[in-house]
DNA sequence: AATCGCGCCTGACGGC
DNA sequence: TGCCGTCAGGCGCGAT
């Protein structure tokens, strides 16, 4: 599934497609996404130039010179860039057509997926303006988690997959960033010290770092491809490897919910 | 303000 | 073999 370093894969795969490229129509063959895709889009973005493709968090933006497309992956979506006179398969959804012959093309299965057109600032859009910050720029370190978490009660796992706490983080890195920084998931988040922040902080960006160097691997031919499900996967610690060995310590690795959500985590080395 | 649970949706999988 | 129930999961939203 698309975490954030799929998405910057993603972005980085599609970007010199996209970059000063006129689009010449969106192909919509079922506008039943999470949301609606909107008649304004349909409506606005052929004949828009695209200038930059940035990323925000898990969503990505094509920025044109009247208005953004929002783009979200959910659970499921993914894009290529090919001939647009490509045969559309079931779950081929939408095709934003450029100029030159091709198209993006996004497939999604499950139909999390999203594509949102605004005018005005995207940045203060509504899924956006209240976004946590990007876990590998400026301003997230262990000292604004530990501000952040005062007081609070909920499992630091549920915490760090806040995105109003920090963008980015999904269910599979999250229960890899709190292996790394030996920190059991069920802790409360307000129980946890500064000293351990830091070493969470940094344990976020490093797994990041490492599934998106990972990811680019995928980008030289990405017009190709979907993204090679799983090449991250022989980097797992704990997520999916329920039952088997610790690496680090030699306990088993056990599995619960929390949060609706499957955890993974070392009971003998996280605490 | 913080937290919790729901619902969107399909494919994979297990049980019978 | 086929049918059916269950689960997975990002994330906004409404309820508490």
């Amino acid at each position: 599934m698309p975490e954030l370093p799929e998405v910057e894969t993603a972005r980085r795969g599609i970007e010199p497609h996209l970059l000063k490229h006129a689009v010449t129509a969106v192909v919509v063959r079922n506008r039943n996404l999470r949301w609606p895709v909107s008649r304004s889009l349909i409506e606005s973005l052929p004949g828009q130039r695209i200038d930059s493709v940035t990323r925000r968090g898990k969503y990505l933006l094509l920025h044109s010179p009247a208005g953004t497309a929002i783009l979200h992956l959910g659970m499921s979506g993914s894009l290529r860039v090919l001939p647009a006179d490509t045969l559309a398969e079931k779950h081929d959804h939408l095709d934003i057509v450029l100029d030159g012959g091709r198209a993006l093309r996004l497939r999604d299965p499950r139909r999390f997926g999203t594509l949102l057109w605004t005018t005005g600032n995207p940045a203060q859009h509504k899924l956006l303006r209240s976004l946590g910050p990007e876990p590998l720029e400026g301003h997230f370190d262990g000292d604004y988690l530990f501000a952040k978490a005062r007081r609070r009660k909920v499992a630091i796992k549920n915490f760090i997959m806040n995105s109003h706490i920090v963008v980015g983080v999904g269910n599979i890195y999250a229960s890899e960033a709190l292996f790394l920084a030996r920190i059991h998931p069920q802790r409360a988040a307000g129980k946890v010290s500064r000293e351990r922040y830091q070493a969470l902080a940094k344990a976020i960006r490093k797994v990041l770092n490492a599934a998106i160097k990972a990811g680019g691997t995928t980008l030289r031919d990405f017009s190709r491809t979907d993204g090679e499900p799983g090449y991250f996967r022989q980097h797992l610690r704990v997520y999916d490897r329920e039952g088997k060995t610790c690496e680090r310590c030699g306990g088993s690795i056990r599995s619960r919910v929390t949060g609706q959500r499957s955890t993974y985590y070392c009971p003998k080395c996280q605490t």
